[in-house]
RNA sequence: GGCCCCAUCGUCUAGCGGUUAGGACGCGGCCCUUUCACGGCUGAAACACGGGUUCGAUUCCCGUUGGGGUCACCA
């Protein structure tokens, strides 16, 4: 079967329904990268009508946590990405891994190796030495099992083919073939009977009926691999769509300096908004004409994975910042104040009451325009939960310095004979000011900012004595006037 | 190093032989304006290079350069 290639096999008519999956191994928390493999794993699924699975690779049993389980089920949940069924452990399955090896053997695609560790190294070593390519060439490739150590536990490894090539016809990267030559024998079966990544994937894949393989293109060079062992086992060839990896903004492999952080971090600490963190992976590295702003269901109705460019792309913070920004502006006040408050409660030294978040999602729609996340949000939102006296920033405190004659105090008093405060009354207070002084709105609304919030920027000042309420306005601009005398 | 992949403004991208090379982020300017944002208008900014093919290349082919991936009893 050398030479044969994917062409023309590969679909069986457009009927079959499309399975994908997403298949992290729980070392570590759901990265940017994974997500967006996610992402379009999902919506491929979403648009096909299909299923979407989950599987969670935890055959390293020394790396695999259950926090980084919990955290990626987290994080999918978090993003909106639901998997159809329950998740399968991937570990849980050795069993069938093993005995899908042992029939390998059988049928002289796979056989026992007893090589170790350190004659591999001489190998290689040697041909390091010699500059060549190191393939691997065991002696037990052929050699009658019988005569194997007893007292040394043997690798199960495929028996690959020498020559010929290996087409993949995959659905990013096109036509994509290599040397026959360049596929060693990889190990299938631990000398301690456990599986291996590469023949874990190839038997849950077919077992899960997985019918098109979407993931990073870090694995494009498994899947000629993969091919070699499905083909021996007379299976169905899934389709293959190598996605190209993100980058940082430098161009080189996206680290924790680039924003290669878990997708909980974008949540917690980045203050990102679910829609805001898909629309933009959606972005990276598909596109639909001009548009950017994409809805989920727009997003499930366009993607395919054809359109998917095979160059890699840089994660760019600010394209993210600003799509959050505007998914901010979107959302609904009770949503945001209710996230917002987890931020507030642990930044405030007194207890977060439930007034405080109504007062939140009052204060929003002035608020929300000026963050680009939820932690720019609460920190700009502070001002509402001060207490007098303020902490006031330096321009603040100049600005209530160099406030004109009185002026705080003649303010203080219309506030006061107000019978309704409203920001319309309160508008028509402060602009009567002004008038009658002959100055500028902006004279008086600065110092009254300073003294109302104890800085130098914030939403609209009618908007802000409004939310603090007369008592509230009050003792802050009184508070504020000692300093003047 | 072998093998594989990639290459349009700084970034994400549209383009699929003939376009004033479009949009978005970011950056500059203007407008709006009580600050800051938001919003509106506007400006600068790209086909890596060299050969072909063609009446004509950003687009097709080859090479160069540059970048990336991969070469485990990790996934």
């Amino acid at each position: 079967m050398g030479a044969t290639n994917a062409l023309g096999k590969t679909s069986q008519g457009g009927s079959a329904p499309v399975v994908t999956r997403f298949a992290p191994s729980p070392t570590g928390f759901l990265h940017i990268g994974g997500a967006r493999t996610a992402l379009f794993n999902w919506l491929y699924a979403r648009h096909m009508g299909g299923k979407f699975l989950l599987r969670i690779e935890d055959t390293d049993r020394a790396r695999s946590t259950d926090a980084a389980i919990a955290a990626i089920l987290d994080g999918m949940r978090w993003l909106g990405l639901d998997w159809d069924g329950e998740e399968v452990y991937q570990f849980s399955r050795a069993a069938r891994h093993a005995e899908v090896a042992q029939q390998l053997v059988d049928h002289g695609h796979a056989y026992a190796c007893w090589l170790s560790q350190e004659e591999l190294a001489e190998m290689r070593a040697a041909a390091a030495a010699e500059r060549r390519p190191f393939r691997i060439a065991s002696p037990w490739r052929d050699a009658d099992p019988a005569t194997g150590p007893a007292d040394i536990q043997p690798v199960i490894r495929l028996k690959a083919p020498r020559e010929g090539k290996l087409t993949i016809i995959d659905k990013v990267q096109g036509e994509v073939t290599v040397d026959a030559s360049e596929i060693d024998d990889f190990v299938l079966l631990r000398g301690d009977g456990t599986p291996t990544y590469m023949l874990s994937v190839v038997v849950d894949d077919h077992d899960m009926g997985v019918t098109h393989v979407i993931r990073g293109d870090d694995h494009l060079n498994n899947a000629f691999r993969q091919l070699v062992m499905i083909r021996a086992l007379g299976w169905n060839e899934p389709i293959y769509a190598h996605v190209p990896l993100i980058h940082g903004s430098d161009g080189a492999k996206l680290s924790k300096r680039h924003g290669a952080l878990g997708v909980d971090a974008y949540r917690d600490e980045l203050g990102f908004l679910p829609e805001a963190v898909n629309n933009y992976l959606l972005r990276l590295g598909w596109g639909h004409g001009d548009d950017e702003i994409i809805s989920r269901e727009d997003a499930i109705g366009w993607f395919d994975i054809d359109q998917v460019g095979r160059s890699a792309s840089r994660f760019d913070f600010k394209k993210l910042e600003n799509l959050n920004a505007h998914y901010m502006r979107e959302a609904d006040d009770a949503r945001l104040a209710k996230i917002c408050a987890t931020h507030v409660a642990a930044m405030i030294e007194r207890p977060f009451e439930p007034e405080d978040e109504a007062l939140l999602a009052r204060a929003m729609p002035a608020l929300k325009p000026r963050a680009k996340n939820m932690v720019e949000l609460a920190e700009n939102a502070l001002f509402l939960f001060d207490q007098v006296p303020l902490a006031f920033e330096d321009k603040a405190r100049s600005l209530i310095d160099e406030a004109p004659e009185g002026a705080l105090v003649a303010l203080s008093t219309r506030f006061d004979a107000l019978s309704d405060w409203t920001i319309a009354a309160l508008e028509v207070a402060v602009r009567a000011e002004a008038e009658a002084r002959a100055i500028g709105l902006g004279k008086l609304a600065q110092p009254l900012r300073a003294a109302l919030t104890g800085r130098a920027i914030s939403p609209g000042i009618f908007d802000v004595l409004w939310y603090l309420g007369r008592e509230e306005s009050l003792q802050r601009i009184n508070a504020a006037l000692p300093a003047k005398i």
